[in-house]
DNA sequence: GGTTCGATTGACACCGGTGTCGGAGGAAGT
DNA sequence: ACTTCCTCCGACACCGGTGTCAATCGAACC
């Protein structure tokens, strides 16, 4: 009937915690205007303490929190991430996110999921569709998608913010995450050649991931620092799949004078690797060594539990989402704590004889 | 300097595609009132044809979209859903964003991902702020937090749309799926049976968790149509992890007349029965065979490649949206699809002698 | 032919925030 | 005492949609 409805029933429900606070009721209730309760909001330096002081009592008495929605819509921009990737390891995809979380805890984003498929031929606009669409805040990309320089350029026109993970820089610091992959591949080549061995193979991931050369490098480097050398022979393609691990080390056990131990590029291949030494009637470590590259749970199921260099991948997550919100700075951490380590369990050994 | 930007201008950055169409701009070309074309956007019955098709026109000339922060602003509702798990497994989690992706493409929502911890005393509240905060238009709950009661009756209480997956029915048909667990232990107790085993044994999940009482359950079901039971000194409470089914088999094994086959209730723990089997000297399946729940990769990664069942879990997902946005209704697929099935490998034969 | 009525459509306020700009008020300068 | 300047704050429009309600219109009615 009224025009309008009269204030102090609206204050009851907000009282009785029917409703949730708005802009304006702590506005009316403070004193000020909105666009004040705004400034609080956005931490604004021109404001009297005392003004914020008795702003934030309000808020903090009605446990207010602004609509990300009507802020958004304001600022023109979600306070949403969207994590881009298209590995499609789930222990690796669970981790990333688990890590984005952590930097994000308390900051007010939330984190939005977004497969995509790097061989479709509608990627980059697909992904641009999602950010416009849902006026990111930012993107976080994963390998192998995070290597697209397509993708990159397209995120550069469009002004959305990004962050990179890869092994190696691709981008400008302020955009990339790398995850020293290279490193990883030392601490493998260095464990063979310490444990004896002189024949060492590797199976590669596929040879579009910047990881697959990252990893090798780093395990030539390793062996070199042993005298050692990583013959061509000794090499298989794989493609970061179990069933490519089996086939690349059934192809490497078959040659004459094959490797006494194999790198496998990721722990995947590594029990595909286990899996061809069986059927070839060799005993993992006595006959073969294998290393893996991951640490996934993978690696302590399969039997022998398998040596393995370790990714801090939840580590990265968080640093990449803390980068990409602008929380990072402060990092007291140890930086070895994102360098990838080598876990020593039972597929290693030295060689026989 | 002008009190307003003459149109031309903004028009030229329309067509040039450098700024998106809003409802405005739609409304203003195609000649009719905002209001109308919001009436297209929602389907509104009562419009003559010719001014739909008119705009519609228009909407799909200038690829135009409507931002979702200012519909849901409008509608106090955002386009968000979320997925609420505690469910550690990764394979699990990544197999059911996948499932409840597939159910939403197209339809213009996101998902966005919330584990929690259901042995937390902010549980509730928790669940609740991420809810209220970004108003989601509702929620998919899994095993275990979607058996929680607490949080369902919260749910109810801030009216959020909600479909909880279980393995059963836990709630009225409109919010539930069930995940039909019985069915799969079934499956693998028939199968034990009919290679001929007589003790059997059973290695639970943890006695929170409904899944655990189901495929148990299912399975004593498989069982009695042979004529078998399941003796109560051959089940072992485990947790669903790797290291519990390693010690329940173990325990299991000691047994002075121990079992000659073990159903697991996940994969982890068969994995870790493997482990214990070969621990124990035994060998498998030769002299103990091994069944697990819900093939995922682990299973065909351990040797012997192991004897499980499969739960849909990514159809499973895609129907929990599905159901949530109300595009359910004419589903062809064959519900058989929904119900696990048997995978048999190489980690069951008949027993010895 | 005037009236009634249902079907269409538009004007306007509103959702809950932020940007712009101008005004009030006190301190400092002359 | 009168400017001048700076600090702090509010009025108002706007972001891009939707709800409400009234206006318009042609067809059907008496």
């Amino acid at each position: 009937m009224s025009p309008r409805t009269p204030k102090p029933a609206d204050d009851a429900a907000l009282e009785g915690g029917r409703r949730r606070a708005t802009i304006n009721d702590i506005a009316r209730i403070a004193g000020v205007s909105k666009k004040t309760v705004s400034r609080v909001i956005n931490r604004s330096p021109s404001l009297r303490p005392e003004t914020r002081e008795k702003i934030e009592a309000v808020i903090a008495k009605y446990g207010y929190a602004p609509d990300p929605q009507a802020r958004g819509l304001a600022f023109r921009r979600s306070f949403l991430i969207g994590l881009i990737y298209d590995n499609p390891n789930p222990q690796y995809v669970v981790n990333m996110q688990l890590g984005l979380l952590d930097g994000m805890r308390g900051s007010g984003f939330e984190l939005v999921v977004h497969p995509c498929d790097r061989g479709s031929t509608t990627l980059v606009p697909d992904i641009r569709a999602f950010i416009e669409r849902q006026k990111l805040f930012g993107v976080v990309l994963t390998p192998s998608v995070s290597e697209d320089e397509g993708v990159a350029a397209m995120l550069r026109e469009i002004g959305c913010e990004y962050v990179r993970v890869a092994s190696v820089a691709v981008d400008e610091a302020s955009h990339s995450i790398v995850t020293q992959d290279r490193h990883g591949g030392l601490l493998a080549g260095r464990h063979l050649a310490e444990l004896g061995h002189r024949r060492v193979g590797f199976i590669s991931g596929p040879l579009t991931f910047r990881s697959s050369h990252e990893r090798r490098g780093g395990f030539e480097e390793g062996l070199s620092e042993h005298g050692l050398t990583l013959a061509a022979e000794h090499v298989a393609e794989g493609a970061y799949t179990f069933e490519s691990g089996l086939e690349g080390a059934a192809k490497l056990l078959a040659l004459p004078n094959g490797p006494t131990a194999i790198f496998a590029g990721n722990d995947e291949m590594a029990a595909g690797a286990l899996h061809a030494a069986r059927r070839a009637g060799l005993s993992v470590p006595e006959d073969l060594s294998v290393v893996g590259f991951d640490d996934f749970q993978i690696a302590s199921r399969v039997w022998p539990p398998l040596t393995t260099v370790r990714s801090p991948t939840r580590e990265i997550g968080r640093l990449a989402s803390e980068k990409l919100i602008g929380q990072a700075g402060d990092d007291k951490r140890d930086p070895a704590d994102r360098l990838p380590s080598l876990v020593v369990r039972e597929s290693t050994s030295g060689p026989r004889g």
